[in-house]
Parts: structure tokens; sequence; C-alpha cells
DNA sequence: TATTGTTATACTCTATAACTATA
DNA sequence: TATAGTTATAGAGTATAACAATA
């Protein structure tokens, strides 16, 4: 993260930050973003991802669990949590009177709804203050390297969830 | 984040995310790459954060809540979780009897040190993904908007320290 | 009186392990 | 027996409020 010394890439104009420095500062920028923009509707990153999970799934406690990367147990008291607020309901499964769906109420998909909206405005206010042009090429750029980075990993780029961080545990 | 409506930009190749989404789905890439290198460390991203900025400073509980953007107890309790675990240690202030500084250990140094070498070394193998060119675009294209960003909110880019996240509260 | 830091308290988030109810 | 989910427990991380020591 630090150091000075730079070995690859000596890009052109002068007070250039390293491409490992550049990329890690965007990202930090971007995350604490949409952190500040749920913050509002007092909701954390990790409640955020829960919504945003649910905005076109209505998975069981397990099928969550995976989804989020979490223990089910951690699953099971985060929508616990979530219920408390009316954020999301347990609705019990009709096939198997073990399981239950998650869903999202009206208030949670309202929230998740302006939390999204928020966040996508002040990303896309950060990025008008570049020129069309070199909007277009860095969008262009990131596709590539996301698209690159998941036929290595073989992950399904267009069927992820956005506000799902890749996390795992 | 999800919607498939593209008002703005619609750029060139087939496939391509929105611009918002790329981002996003990068932030949070190597954001996880961050708190993965992390945890082989058994580290979490605060206790990163707080030996990350630690690395060029000996500050107060005062002035390390600030940078952290954290309350004083909140740092209090951080600071004295990592002084348990060996990565910090506390050192009474020989002008206010108040006060105490925070300095790395050698150990924490260490750690620190190779979490960041790890981190860098993945966003390096990403950045691989892309030609020399593109690498040295993106680059270009990432630390113009960093700058503009900064220039239109009074920060100092340069002078931030890199695994620090851009928070407040 | 004001400031520095800690402590008490409370809540979220997370995991592991044990448990219940169903399959 | 195996699986779905909850609960008990423990610990990190966070904040607010109250406090002690020092300025």
């Amino acid at each position: 993260m630090r150091s000075r010394t730079r070995e690859k890439s000596e890009p052109g104009t002068r007070g250039e930050l390293r491409a490992v420095d550049g990329l890690a500062q965007l990202s930090f920028l971007i995350h604490g973003t949409l952190e500040r923009r749920a913050a509002e509707h007092d909701v954390s990153m990790t409640q955020t991802r829960l919504l945003g999970v649910l905005r076109d799934r209505t998975p069981t406690i397990n099928e969550l669990a995976k989804l989020l990367a979490l223990d089910k147990s951690s699953t099971s008291g985060l929508v616990a949590r979530a219920e408390r607020r009316g954020l999301v309901a347990r609705i019990p499964s009709t096939t198997d009177r073990r399981s239950v769906e998650v869903a999202l109420t009206d208030a949670g998909r309202s929230l998740v709804a302006q939390v999204s909206a928020s966040f996508e405005a002040d990303v896309s206010k950060l990025l008008d203050r570049l020129r069309r042009s070199d909007r277009d090429a860095l969008t262009s750029l990131v596709s590539r390297l996301l698209a690159a980075h998941a036929t290595a990993h073989g992950v399904d780029l267009f069927a992820t969830t956005d506000t799902q961080a890749p996390q795992r545990r």
C-alpha cells in the first residue's frame, strides 16, 4: 500500500499514483460512499448486503448464508434483526416444514431502492468529473478487467448482484 | 445498483457493465482482497487500518480517533485489543501526563508489511490481465478521477495513507 | 473548567457448538 | 441419520455516557 518505489508501470503525468495505490484508494472511496449512504438510513453494510441480495430472490436461510458467505447462525440473527425492523419477512416454506423463505417487505424494498439510488448518484457524480470520452474509456477498461478476472476464476460476472461484496469467511 | 436501463453512457463493446456497476464491482473485489489477506493473518479490516495508519505515525489516542474516524472510546478498545496481541504499544507521553502515544511493535510492523505485500501482489496480478497500454491508461484515468475528486473536496490526496479507508462517522 | 483517556453499558455482527423439529 | 433453522455463548467492533487524572 505504501512504498514509493516504482518497479512496474511508470505512467505518464507526474504526481500520478501507482496503479495499485490508485485502485485501492478508489475502492475505499466507493466502498465508503455506499457505507455512508446506507448509514443515512441507519443500516449497516451487512444489512444493505442482505437487502440487496433479496431484491431479486426469496432464498431460504441456508441459501442466504451461501449467498452472503456467512454461517447459517449468523444469517439467522441477521434476518432476525432485519425482521424486527420490518425490512424482511420470514415465510414458512410450503414444501419443507423445516425451511423458511426470506423476503423483502415493502419497507425493505423501499429502503434498498433509496440507498441504491443515492449511491448510484454519488458514483455518477464522481464519474462526471471526467470528460465523456475518458469516462467511456474507464468504463470499458474496468469492464474488461472484471471480465478477465471473472473468466480466470470461473465466475458468472453478469449474474452477480451488485450490492453484494464478494466476501468469504 | 441493479436496473438494466441505460440512461447515460452506452459504451462500446456489448455485454459491458454500466459504469456505476463496474466501479462498484471492482471496489468490492479489491476491498474483499484486502480483507481476505488480512484474515490470513487473523486481523480484521479495522485492525489492518489501525496498523496501516501507524506505519508512519505515532499518534495519541485522540489523534488516532480522528485518523480512523472513530470515537475515542472505540479507539481505546481497538488499541487495547491490538496491544493484547502484541501488535502495538502504548507509550506514555512525556509532555502531557494524560496522553499516550500509540506505536507499532516489530510484530505489528512485520504483520502489516506482509498483508500489504500480498495485497499489492493481488492487485498487481489483477492488473496484469490487461495489456500494458491498457494498464497505463487505466492508471492514468483512475489517478485523474481521484485527483479531481480530491480537489473538489479539498482533500490532500497524496498525504492519505493507503490502507486507510476514507471513512467518517 | 476543559481535555485525555478509560470504563460501563448496550447493540450489531460473527463464529462454534449444541439443540429442536423435520425429512 | 441427515438437514434446516434457532439458541447459547463468546468475542470484536461500535457508540454514548459517566468517570478519573491532569492541564
